[in-house]
DNA sequence: GCTTTGTTTCCTGATT
DNA sequence: CAATCAGGAAACAAAG
């Protein structure tokens, strides 16, 4: 007799795993600054691991700012937590970058301290003797430092972060000029009338950034009304505008805090294509499960797996470079243990059924996909779905199979930052 | 250009 | 009966 998968499968509850580490985080001795905003705050008293965890989380808020901020952020500090909104064509640039895809100029406080951090980490470098304050400044403000002033507040790591700034600034300044001119030459053709608008409402004077030739510091003088940018801009389907600064990813509008009204939904971001492409690719579309005369609609059995996407040419197509994959480093599991971690953002979502086996349930199970689709920009995301990225952990051991509950799961050995205290929380 | 990785999408069937 | 679980299959895109 055949087992059923039910009886194969399940029963694996083995212990938690005693050989994740647990980091005591390091207090800053900043953290009763009243002067400092509560999100600095909250980095200020921890150590660099619970600043890349509140970076991370940080970048989980692309899709949501005004449901995702960090605990202690008020809406009116949403725009430094957030990239910038500045009109560039940097490379790669996407709703949050890393640092190194990024000119400095452009670093948000966010991407900062990750680059802090990525050279803290690279040099072994003791963090817990850095003034955490100090390193709450964003890409404008770290340029305009010093020598001097990066080796009196980070030391011996002041040198090598020096070093790699210039290191940057020499990569991305002249890039960034070139782009941007060509990406405002572009715009130009497409669209002379925009010069109109120019003193129309005064809200920028396209003309003269385009003669601007100031150097790559001088573009961050050029915030745009984004919402209007992209208004312009939204009829552009198939110039090349969808993987340059109109791309939601370029410029991340919903992320642009305070500047502007939150972009509610995808499909109203111009370029943004998600939800075009979630309808043109549709795979009940694409596999026109109908008859396309209308003859006779015979419905037809789909095939199984995941239906092909339409490639360029075909009518269904949508031009798009956007991808529905995180970058690595943002996992789902990782996704999952944040909102568990930082149960103040989202609270209701999920809980711990056992904190320290790691237990953890979906209390509502779609709101959590709807979430995670979000930060994927993807409208389609549901439970079922994310489910089944879920269990694919079970053979990686990042989570463990809870028997006979349902929406319940288990961190596995593979899986860390979960633990109380490894994350300073 | 190929391979690997981490999903995403859809499916069938079983279980709760 | 609906929701969920389990896992196969195929596709996709970023990264190596």
């Amino acid at each position: 007799m055949v087992p059923t998968k039910a009886t194969r499968h399940r029963g694996t509850d083995t212990s938690s795993n005693p050989e994740s580490a647990v980091v005591t985080p390091a207090l800053c001795p900043h953290c009763c600054d009243p002067i400092m905003c509560s999100a600095e705050v909250v980095m200020a008293t921890c150590d660099l691991s619970s600043i890349l965890t509140t970076a991370n989380w940080a970048v989980y808020q692309g899709g949501s700012p005004e449901t995702l901020l960090p605990p202690c952020a008020t809406p009116g500090q949403k725009e430094t937590l957030q990239p910038s909104a500045h009109l560039t064509c940097s490379p790669g640039d996407q709703g949050h970058q890393s640092w190194y895809h990024l000119a400095p100029q452009y670093w948000t406080k966010q991407n900062t301290l990750e680059w802090i951090s990525h050279h803290v980490e690279e040099s072994q470098f003791d963090a817990s003797t850095l003034n955490m304050a100090s390193c709450s400044m964003d890409g404008p403000t770290l340029c305009q430092m010093s020598h001097q002033a990066l080796v009196s507040i980070f030391g011996l790591l002041g040198e090598q972060l020096f070093q790699n700034l210039l290191e940057l600034k020499a990569k991305y300044g002249a890039y960034d000029l070139t782009m941007t001119c060509d990406f405002l030459n572009n715009l130009l053709d497409e669209f002379p009338e925009i010069l109109n608008v120019n003193g129309a409402d005064g809200i920028y004077d396209l003309g003269s950034v385009a003669e601007h030739s100031g150097g790559a510091s001088d573009l961050n003088t050029f915030t745009l009304d984004k919402p209007k940018m992209m208004g312009e801009m939204t009829p552009v389907s198939d110039n090349g505008y969808e993987s340059g600064p109109t791309s939601p990813d370029s410029l991340d509008f919903s992320n642009a805090g305070v500047l502007l009204p939150k972009v509610p939904t995808f499909s109203d971001s111009g370029s943004d294509s998600e939800q075009d492409l979630s309808d043109a690719s549709c795979p009940r579309t694409a596999y026109e499960p109908f008859a396309a005369d209308g003859e006779e609609l015979k419905p037809c059995k789909r095939g199984r797996g995941r239906p092909r996407k339409l490639k360029q040419g075909s009518e269904h197509y949508v031009h798009t470079k956007r991808s529905k994959h995180a970058p690595r480093g943002t996992h789902l599991w990782e996704f999952i243990r944040d909102i568990l971690i930082h149960p103040e953002q989202n609270p209701g979502l999920m809980k711990w059924e056992d904190r320290h086996q790691g237990v953890f349930k979906f209390l509502k199970s779609e709101a959590v996909a709807q979430l995670w689709g979000q930060k994927k920009r993807n409208t389609s995301m549901t439970y079922e779905k994310l489910s089944r990225a879920m269990r694919y952990y079970y053979k990686r051991e990042i989570l463990e199979r809870v028997d006979g509950r349902r929406l319940v799961y288990k961190f596995g050995k593979n899986a860390s930052g979960w633990q109380q205290g490894a994350s300073g929380f």
